[in-house]
DNA sequence: TCTCTTTAATACTGTCGCGTATGGATACGG
DNA sequence: CCGTATCCATACGCGACAGTATTAAAGAGA
């Protein structure tokens, strides 16, 4: 106890360095610092990993500190999530949606829409599936996919299918590139996502 | 207690019947019905959901009776996603191998590979997404996912594409279908399946 | 420097699930 | 009908985590 006063008294910031380049420059934590933390967590174990006492042990803090900022799990999970959906629906797809020219756009989207963003976002979006029944992970999920999926059928449309073509064609490439995503997250040897997209964008770009 | 017993005696398996169609005709459990129950646990909720004690609840019973079935939790997960990964691995492919048709085992292929197995399949599939840091999760999928990555790479060779491009053409198609399950499974007015297997089935035949 | 707010530590209670020990009940082969 | 193996109930100890209460320390502002 005495040797843990002086360690911080010594260096207040020493240990996220270390540690924790998640975090904030402070020594003290924010309510943004435990829902990334959050988001970490449920990237490799799901929402059962968010867990209060262990996430503060990574963190360098005791629970402590976390009702500080949340009034329960609950909250944090609900605030995680929120970020995610945020970060990862139509504002994440801000650049995207900039480009003017529709075959790039389709290249652009198909190749990194989900990669790109955040490098931990894809973990997150699998993970989550494995929580599908909860229905704030649901309605996080539908957010983010029905954002991408609007983006890609109007790129569709605007490449010259017809409307309902365009949604189903936007659907199935999005199915694609989901489910690369799962392939590769499963495969010890997976071929490189490179040429993969290459493929993918052959497939999905009308010709 | 003596309510209980008094239950028991009178109709020994009555219980069944009304809460438990999962399980056998006899009214002790077996080991396979362990097993059954903690798949169906993993679909709606993981490998965290795979507990003793909720799962005897579930079944009727105490946990006296799991741990006179398997030493302890980790064989009985490791017995339901060995269980899972053999009946929708190769073997589970068989009776579509067994089509001599190639053009015809791809649409059968694509349009029912995931979904006809078995019921709670898919959601077991989606599940395990959540749980693939456990190497045996891992095992199980890749296992699952490599049979059926053959046989649709198989299909396509015998379709006429070079070796290497059925092979991610295989790649590109299988995970469509996964995708499409994916965005199933969270979204609520997901249009029917069959429509957006006709769609893949347009995408995925060699013209 | 003093005060006020925010962040954190500590100590507690309550709950849930794992695993063990033990004895009773049931099914089944003889 | 009897004995034995299998299945199941009960009771216990243990550890992990959620949440509360209380107190202390750090940072910000006057």
């Amino acid at each position: 106890m005495i040797r843990h006063r002086i360690f911080r008294l010594t260096n207040p910031s020493i240990r996220w360095r270390i540690l924790l380049p998640v975090v904030n420059e402070s020594s003290r934590l924010s309510a943004q610092d435990w829902a990334r933390a959050a988001l970490k967590a449920i990237a490799d174990g799901g929402l059962a990993a968010v867990a209060v006492e262990p996430l503060a042990r990574t963190l360098g803090v005791t629970k402590g500190s976390f009702y500080a900022h949340y009034r329960n799990r609950d909250e944090l999970i609900t605030a995680a999530l929120t970020e995610w959906a945020r970060s990862h629906g139509a504002e994440g797809l801000a650049e995207f949606a900039a480009i003017a020219d529709p075959a790039r756009r389709l290249r652009e989207l198909l190749t990194t829409v989900v990669q790109a963003v955040q490098p931990l976002a894809p973990s997150v979006h699998l993970s989550l599936l494995g929580d599908r029944n909860d229905p704030r992970v649901r309605d996080a999920v539908h957010q983010v996919n029905q954002a991408r999926l609007e983006l890609l059928a109007r790129t569709y449309r605007e490449l010259g299918l017809p409307p309902d073509r365009a949604t189903s064609r936007a659907r199935v490439a999005y199915a694609a590139i989901l489910g690369l995503l799962h392939l590769a997250q499963t495969d010890p040897d997976a071929p490189h996502s490179a040429v993969l997209a290459d493929e993918a964008t052959a497939i999905f770009l009308p010709s």
